[in-house]
This record gives C-alpha cells, sequence and structure tokens, in this order.
DNA sequence: ACCGGGATGTTCT
DNA sequence: GAACATCCCGGTG
C-alpha cells in the first residue's frame, strides 16, 4: 500500500471476541495484500456450535479446522465448485466462530486487481461478493490458515484511523437456508460496493 | 430491474 | 448422491 496511509494492525486481542461482536467492528478496516488494499464494507457473523448456518455446526473437520484455532487467522473454503470465500477468525480457540469477508471498497492496487479478474466488466464489481474478493486478491486455499496479525502469508488486516460506523446497516445474512432470520449481516450503510443493498 | 438456469468439484451423509 | 456462506449469462419487462 502506498506510503501516503497510515496504518496500524489489529492485535491478537481485537479477534478474540465473539463473532457477532467483531463483525460490526471489522467494518472499515482495511484488508492489505501488497499493493491491493481494500475497505471491509460487507460482514457477516458465524458463530460456531450454536450457530446451525455455520460450517462449524457439525464439529470440525479437515475442510473447516482453521475455524477451530486461534483467532486472528484466514479460514478460506471452496465452494460451488468454482468459488473461495474468506473469514476472519475470531473467539478463543476451539470456539469456531468467524467473519466472512463479503465486499470490499477498492482503495489501492486497481490493476493488479483487474489483472487477477480478467473479463470482469465493471471495476465496481471487482470486490463485490465474498468469492468475487477472493478472486481479485488471489485468495484461495493456499492461504487458509493465514496469520493476518503477523502477516507471515502477506496478508494483514489494519486500521488506518477510520472508525467503525456509529449506526451500520443490520440484516440477514445471504444465501444460507439455516437460521435465515438472524440479523448477523453488517454493512457500511450507502456503500457502493455492498453486495446487496443494507 | 428482475428472474431462472447452468457451471463445477469438494465435502459430508 | 445431495448440498453448497456464489457468480454469470441470457431471457423478459
Amino acid at each position: 500500500m502506498r506510503a501516503t496511509h497510515k496504518t496500524q494492525l489489529l492485535g491478537r486481542s481485537f479477534y478474540a471476541r465473539d463473532g457477532r461482536v467483531v463483525a460490526p467492528e471489522l467494518l472499515n478496516k482495511l484488508l492489505v495484500r501488497g499493493r491491493r488494499v481494500g475497505r471491509i464494507v460487507e460482514v457477516e457473523a458465524y458463530c460456531g456450535a450454536e450457530d446451525p448456518a455455520s460450517h462449524a455446526y457439525r464439529g470440525r473437520s479437515r475442510r473447516n479446522a482453521t475455524m477451530f484455532g486461534p483467532p486472528g487467522h484466514l479460514y478460506v473454503y471452496f465452494t460451488y465448485g468454482m468459488h473461495h470465500c474468506a473469514n476472519v477468525v475470531c473467539g478463543r480457540e476451539g470456539e469456531a466462530t468467524a467473519v466472512l469477508l463479503r465486499a470490499l471498497e477498492v482503495v489501492d492496487g486497481l490493476d493488479e486487481m483487474r489483472a487477477a479478474y480478467p473479463g470482469l466488466r465493471r471495476d465496481r464489481d471487482l470486490c463485490r461478493g465474498p468469492a468475487r474478493l477472493c478472486r481479485a486478491l488471489d485468495m484461495d486455499r493456499g492461504l487458509d490458515g493465514a496469520d493476518l496479525v503477523t502477516g507471515d502469508r502477506g496478508l494483514v488486516v489494519a486500521d488506518d484511523g477510520t472508525p467503525p460506523p456509529a449506526h451500520p446497516g443490520v440484516g440477514r445474512r445471504v444465501g444460507i437456508s439455516a437460521a435465515i432470520d438472524l440479523p448477523w449481516r453488517f454493512t457500511v450503510a450507502g456503500s457502493p460496493a455492498l453486495s446487496r443493498p443494507a
């Protein structure tokens, strides 16, 4: 990212809380990979054993092992035969609570994102949706387990001083068939990058 | 704008 | 064998 952006990495303690609490606080934070930088504007919380929509609901498996690990790591899964989606693991080890990243506003690295996503028509769609943002930032299962605090694989979450919205958009999670009424989707209301309106 | 269907393969029953 | 935290395209209005 550019030197003009003054940022600070989020510490482990930031993530060591329930996903429902962390999710709205992640809004307006930055996801940084090399020159590619996106501002987080849409997230959903998935809360372990108590949440029927969570991948962790039916216990630990090979795929979801990272969810059960320590907070501050990236959980990347593969779905629909062609898409990846990325979560930030929260809570304490074993709790398996996580926050799905659903949309970013492009802050920097537009050219690299375009190159990673050939054929996409509109720049505004580059990071609009959980699978699109993974594609724009080249996030796949190879990044599963990456430590967002130490940046061990070149991926971090940072704070540039922009506070989370005082009144985030709150609504139902998208694309699930269980626990569809829980209000665990949070947005920066009015952002043009949202996958769906708040 | 909105809707319906197809793509595509890993994971779990 | 079914489900899947999705996306894209081509139809219609």
